[in-house]
Parts: C-alpha cells; sequence; structure tokens
DNA sequence: CGGCATCCGTGACGATACTG
DNA sequence: CAGTATCGTCACGGATGCCG
C-alpha cells in the first residue's frame, strides 16, 4: 500500500488540508456535524459521491480520529456514523467557509441539491442567545443549541427533547439572516419570520 | 470543454469548496497571503506541486476573482500573482484551518518543507496589539501587521517600512506561542524570545 | 531564466453492478 | 442496508521542451 498523499509540509493548515483537504471530506463532515448518520442517509445527502469513494472516507476519518462506526441498539439496529470530539472541532473550519462562501452563493440552479440542515451553520452564528431553537424551512426542519458549552451545536429534523423556540421562514429569508443582512426582529415585523414558543430566546429573537 | 467538477449544492461552505476546494489551491493563497509572488517563488515554495498544476490553479484563480496577475514596472519587470481583497478575505479560513491542525502538527520529519512565513498565521491570533512587528525565526523572517482595519495582514521577508517590535525565537517556541501555550512575556523572561524595539507593541509584548 | 505547454505513467474519482 | 468489485475517465506528479 503507498503511502497516502500528502503535502509533506511543517505547517499546520497543510497537515489539516492532510487530513480534511480530500474531495468530499469536509462535506461529510457537515453532514455528520447534524449528528449521527447511516451510511445511506449520508450517500442519499451528499449527490455525487460515489459509493466507494464515501466508503473510502469513512474508513480513512475512522483511522484518523475524526468520526466512529457505533452500531445503534435494537430495534434500530444499524450502524451509524459520529464525530468524534476532535472532528466536532472542525465547525470553525466550516463556519469559516461558509461565511466566506455566501458572497458566491446566488440564486439556486435547478440542478442544485438543498438541504435544510444546510442552513443552520449561517444561522448559528447569526443568533444570539441560549437555548433550543427549531427552524422549519420548506426543504424540513433541523433545530439549533445555542450557547452549548463546547461551542455550538445542531441536528437535523425535529428536536428531540424540549424547546425553547420555534422558527417558520423560506429560504430566501434564512440566507438574509445567516448572511447578517437580516435581523430576526425585524424579519418578525416584516412577516418573514413567525416566531413561537414563550422561552427567554424566544422573546429575545422578537425584540431588538 | 467539460463543465469544472463542482458539488452542485445549495450550500455556501459547499460553495466554497467549489472554488477552494481543489489540491493546493488553498495553499496557494496562504503564500499569497504573505504578499505578491512570482510563479517561480510559488513553485519553490510549494515543494510537490508540478508546473502545469500550478498554473491552471492560478488561471482558477485568476478567473474566479480571487487572484490577479500583473507586471512589476521595470527594473524588477517580472509577473507577479497577487490575492484580490476577495481572495484575502480566505484569511479566517485557514486560520481556523491551521488552529484545528496545530493539534496534529507533532515533530518535524525530515521529509518535511518549512518556511518561515507559514509562522506567520498563528501568530497573528496570538499576538495582541498594533503595530508592525517583525519576527525572526531560523528558517527566516517575516512581518506582522497586527491591528490593520482589514483585519489582519502579514509579509514574507523583513518589514519594508518602520517596524514597532522585533521578536527573535526558535521554531519550538513560536508553535508554543501560536498555540497559545505560552505567553510573550513569559517566554522572553524564560529567555526563549529576545523583544527589541521600543514601540508600545514591543512594551505590551514584554509586560504581562 | 522565468513562465508556462506538452507528454506520459499512476492514482483518484464517478457510475454502475453486484453481494452478504 | 451497507458496502465491495469493476471499469472507464480524469486529475495529478514528474520530466522535458519551448519561447520570449
Amino acid at each position: 500500500m503507498p503511502p497516502r498523499r500528502r503535502y509533506d509540509q511543517y505547517c499546520s493548515a497543510a497537515c489539516a488540508l492532510d487530513l480534511v483537504g480530500d474531495r468530499w471530506t469536509l462535506l461529510i463532515v457537515r453532514e455528520l456535524l447534524a449528528g449521527p448518520r447511516r451510511y445511506t442517509d449520508l450517500h442519499a445527502d451528499l449527490p455525487g459521491v460515489s459509493t466507494d469513494v464515501l466508503a473510502s472516507r469513512l474508513k480513512d476519518m475512522e483511522r484518523d480520529g475524526l468520526a466512529t462506526r457505533r452500531r445503534l441498539p435494537p430495534p434500530a439496529a444499524a450502524n451509524v456514523y459520529e464525530l468524534t470530539v476532535h472532528g466536532r472541532r472542525l465547525l470553525p473550519v466550516l463556519q469559516a467557509l461558509g461565511e466566506w462562501g455566501q458572497a458566491e452563493l446566488g440564486e439556486r440552479r435547478p440542478t442544485d441539491a438543498v438541504r435544510a440542515h444546510w442552513f443552520a451553520l449561517p444561522l448559528l452564528r447569526a443568533l444570539q442567545g441560549e437555548g433550543v431553537v427549531e427552524v422549519a424551512l420548506e426543504e424540513g426542519d433541523f433545530h439549533l443549541y445555542l450557547g452549548a458549552e463546547d461551542g455550538a451545536a445542531y441536528g437535523d429534523g425535529p428536536a428531540p427533547g424540549a424547546v425553547d423556540a420555534r422558527l417558520a421562514m423560506d429560504t430566501a429569508t434564512c440566507l438574509a439572516v445567516g448572511r447578517g443582512e437580516l435581523g430576526v426582529p425585524d424579519a418578525v415585523r416584516a412577516g418573514r419570520i413567525s416566531v413561537t414558543g414563550d422561552g427567554a430566546v424566544a422573546k429575545s429573537l422578537r425584540e431588538a
């Protein structure tokens, strides 16, 4: 087996790219940041990735300590992949990339895939406060854990537990809020976001 | 000519990776963050990159508005590549990557290349204050512009103009400071950094 | 000599088919 | 469901050549 391709530079950024610079790797991390995922789910949410490349990346990530494979207990017996603590620390990298990429993200082309939780990262930066916020878009739901001690986190689908606030909006509004162009209270007043819930977060989101 | 390979996802992070996710691209950005560079300099500081890939990446970056090619006026007539404002905004991405990668950056292997200015990014995060700081390592010199309005910046080699402080240290010390494990004043007291200059930055670096 | 373009061998990638 | 096997294609790395 030939040694895997590396940059061979004594530089922390190059070293990081040795681990996560391969095609698809950072997008797999983005998926797993939303919670544990089965192989088939990953394959479904990453259109274009071939099965062998996905399997190979997951193996690499497991070997490098970015992710682990775990078998769910019955009755939901299935293998899920999950980020390690080390892997979850890549969240700032994806946030920086996403922040930079928002400038180029124009109108959606018909060939572009969309998943609701892809909007969670920009929203995490834009929203202040503390608590569990559930967000509903046309594409689906996701939930944010604001003010968590280990930075912040989010998950796909509805929140499994109690929810402090629930936001419903369309994609364009979500993008504008994530970009920082639009504040949530302003959007609420403009009728572009509906906020429900009576937690402290809900109040602070409704008021400037 | 087939359309270039893209992820086709309506996601700002994926969109960013469409532009800078190719092999070598982010390392070229890292090089250009240290100032304008000629093709040959880039090729020399990126061991392993083939000539055609380097030329291809530079063309892509020019087309995508990340970099520009400019001809220096005589007598130093030469083409240099330079980041655009948009390209310079990738600095947070490289900082996030570098911060994450520092955890894996162990001892230097003999096959690893090193350049002095590769240590500029971690130091930029670690150092507080405002002014021009010149740093001397065994591998060479670089200089930092702390507190610049457009974030921060740095350059390879000695500073072209006036210098507020000058630091000399070895690589291990530089890494520890960049990691945040060691404060500059502590390192000065331990004799691991020599600080010269009498600017405000020099004073603040000497004192806790 | 700087700045590429061309050629070639190898490995990575993408699509599909197939298996436990 | 969760991958492995196969195969064609393309990108990469190395060497060499060209041209101002």
